[in-house]
DNA sequence: ACACTTATATATCGTAGCAC
DNA sequence: GTGCTACGATATATAAGTGT
């Protein structure tokens, strides 16, 4: 539960922020949620959402802080944002080896965390239930879907070989070890969008694990209810630096062909992605 | 508030192999 | 042979402190 002056939360971030021009803020999408009316405590569901699949909290002595962690600057973009508005500060990002850190020093907001997420310690086996976005809406839940997506998700397309030729095999997924508690939350959270995944145990690990699917209806899905957040890419293997959306709609797209080799096959992915991200440049010239 | 350090938990993927 | 599920490697991105 996230407690709040009743009134006060419910009112749309949007007429504060009309009023102020939304001035200071970088990202777009976080300016489209506020635009779009989200309420405060919409607004800190999909930040505690990020930290929570992302980032970490620290409190210790006089020190209050909230971690993001990740190599996606617009990710670092949006949690400083969301802080922003939230909080009324502007957390720092500095670059470590290839990825970014940015910190949150708020008393306030690892003191509301907590409160959402009394079970978020992440190497203390704390298992960190969703409710506090399962609570929300369904506009919260579709953004949050795409937000934990774009955190702790993963797309991939990898290539089996049969007998008239190569397939391409694409799949998605979301986290790895995750405890079984968050599993069934974001298996949960999922479904209410419309997106099916299969739960999958990492044997290593006792009881947890992944959610993925290579279902292509839930591909689409996920695609047409935005995908990725815009800017984030894949970060290893064979299209490593690849926009995640557009390696999602390539894949999609190379799923029901038959290439003669494997690396035909890549070399397709990649032209089909290359068209994917030419559209998504054009799409963005026309919005303006 | 920012920047540095460090160990290791783990994120991310490739592929083997199952059932049908 | 297709469509899944499970397994496992491994490079390193995190997570969490600390120093200033």
């Amino acid at each position: 539960m996230i407690v709040q002056p009743p009134l006060l939360a419910l009112i749309p971030v949007n007429y504060i922020f009309i009023l102020a021009g939304m001035t200071g803020l970088a990202s777009p999408y976080v300016k489209d949620l506020v635009r779009r009316g989200f309420s405060t405590v919409d607004l800190k569901r999909l930040f505690f959402g990020m930290v929570v699949s992302g980032g970490s909290v620290y409190s210790g002595g006089k020190k209050y802080c909230i971690r993001f962690y990740g190599k996606d600057l617009v990710l670092h973009t949006i949690f400083a944002d969301l802080a922003y508005v939230l909080y009324n500060a502007r957390p720092g990002t500095t670059g470590v080896r290839g990825s970014y850190v940015t910190q949150l020093y708020s008393r306030e907001a690892v003191r509301e965390l907590r409160e959402a997420s009394p079970e978020f310690e992440t190497r203390r086996g704390g298992e960190p239930s969703l409710s506090f976005i399962l609570e929300g809406g369904i506009d919260v839940k579709v953004e949050a879907s795409r937000v934990l997506m774009s955190t702790g998700g993963w797309i991939s397309c990898s290539f089996v070989n049969t007998t008239c030729g190569v397939r391409a095999y694409p799949r998605l997924g979301i986290g790895s070890v995750l405890p079984s508690n968050t599993l069934l939350d974001c298996s949960k959270l999922m479904s209410e969008v419309g997106l099916r995944f299969s739960v999958y145990q990492d044997k290593r690990y006792d009881g947890r694990g992944y959610l993925a699917t290579s279902d292509l209806m839930t591909l689409k899905r996920f695609g047409n209810q935005g995908g990725f957040l815009e800017g984030t890419a894949v970060k290893r293997g064979e299209f490593a630096g690849m926009e995640k959306n557009s390696l999602l709609a390539a894949a999609v797209r190379a799923a029901s062909r038959k290439f003669s080799s494997k690396e035909e096959a890549i070399e397709k992915i990649r032209e089909l992605a290359t068209d994917e991200e030419l559209k998504i440049y054009l799409n963005r010239l026309m919005l303006g």
